[in-house]
DNA sequence: GCGGGGTTTGAACAAGTGTTCAAGACCTCG
DNA sequence: CGAGGTCTTGAACACTTGTTCAAACCCCGC
């Protein structure tokens, strides 16, 4: 039943590595780069075996959402380590680390997002990611500024993923560095700002 | 040689009419459901006439293209009615306009950026594009605030963008208008904010 | 009328697509 | 060893795709 340890050394699971060439695949050439033999030759593997693992097309684009999915929960996850603010602030940096700017998951988010908007189902299954995503940025707000209500907290987030939302799009279109730095700061800056009004609050005079 | 009224009334051109059909797949069904036979049907023409206009796949995805950088390049057109800092503020305002958060425009970005990413070629000519659009609005800050030197014009554009990307795509995918609009306000305040220490200037606190 | 140009059509072709399936390879347990 | 399960293969199928092209159409000046 479950995965088994065939061959020593080097074998990953073939079902692994057809989802890790549907990733590949995706973020280098987008959804018409994607096709089963493309798959199938990427991850080394037969025709055959990609429809045994996952049974449609449509599965195989389900399986990347999920994971990637999965992957950007994790940005917003609580670490029981560190203080809540502390915790917000590595949250919010780590949407600027050199390690997600990486061309190949951003071009990858690009795609998922632009298959999302074509078809219902992955927009379904998107639409709930980014709830959770937004959820999860919320609470650790909310850890961190215990003083501000949960919907003050909500704003804030929603707020900030736009503006990471903005990062991640101009640091695969423009890739202009320092700007996506301000920008980081500028999500601090919205998290962190003192309490009184939040939405127009960000003084900007004297 | 010209494109010939040849039936009275409603006949807009078919050339034309093909590459409207194209931007409407397009923003509806993404890349997959441009083909050239989905595009004649929605332009209410026969399949060989598509290859006549446009030799090839790629020309209509790069007339698609051209089309749509020419329409952003006008959001930030110089208007030499109102008076400078008015010019910006419209400029800045345009893109939440509701006639722009339309899913048909926001999802033919989307696609249109990942085809970018998929092509080298398109890549080029949406980065030229993207070039062009910063270069506008650089001059409508530089314009409108004189005191500001060409470089930190070009700052504030810079991060004016990235909100704006983010308006934009979070628009698509989240459609939290009212986050949309604090978004605004915050370009709004990067554009004209005083000019002192413009990258970590904007003060949070007391 | 009659050519002659630009335009328009749809059949035809070759290449590529997702999916199915019978056959084989492999491993495990009796 | 051999039965029985899971895994793996690639040929085969029906269908879609981009592109080509000969034929038809239309309109205008002669």
């Amino acid at each position: 039943m479950e995965t088994n340890a065939v061959n020593p050394g080097e074998q990953v699971g073939r079902q692994a590595r057809i989802l890790e060439a549907v990733l590949d695949l995706l973020s280098r050439h987008g959804i018409s780069g994607v096709n089963m033999r493309a798959v199938a030759r990427e991850a080394g593997v037969a025709l055959g075996l990609v429809n045994y693992y996952y049974e449609d097309k449509s599965s195989l684009i389900r399986a990347a959402l999920h994971r990637m999915d999965q992957h950007d929960l994790m940005l917003v996850a609580p670490d029981p380590e560190s203080p809540p603010d502390e915790q917000l602030r590595k949250a919010l940096r780590r949407v600027a680390a050199p390690e997600l700017l990486t061309t190949r998951y951003l071009s990858l988010r690009l795609h998922l997002w632009a298959l999302a908007q074509a078809h219902e189902d992955f927009a379904l299954i998107n639409a709930a990611a980014f709830e959770r995503y937004l959820e999860g940025l919320t609470t650790l707000i909310s850890n961190a500024k215990p003083e501000l209500s949960r919907d003050e907290c909500r704003e804030r987030a929603s707020d900030i993923v736009v503006v990471q939302n903005g990062m991640w799009l101009t640091a695969l279109l423009g890739a202009d560095k320092p700007s996506i730095q301000r920008c980081l700061i500028r999500t601090e800056q919205i998290a962190f700002a003192p309490a009184e009004r939040t939405s127009k609050g960000l003084s900007v005079g004297p």
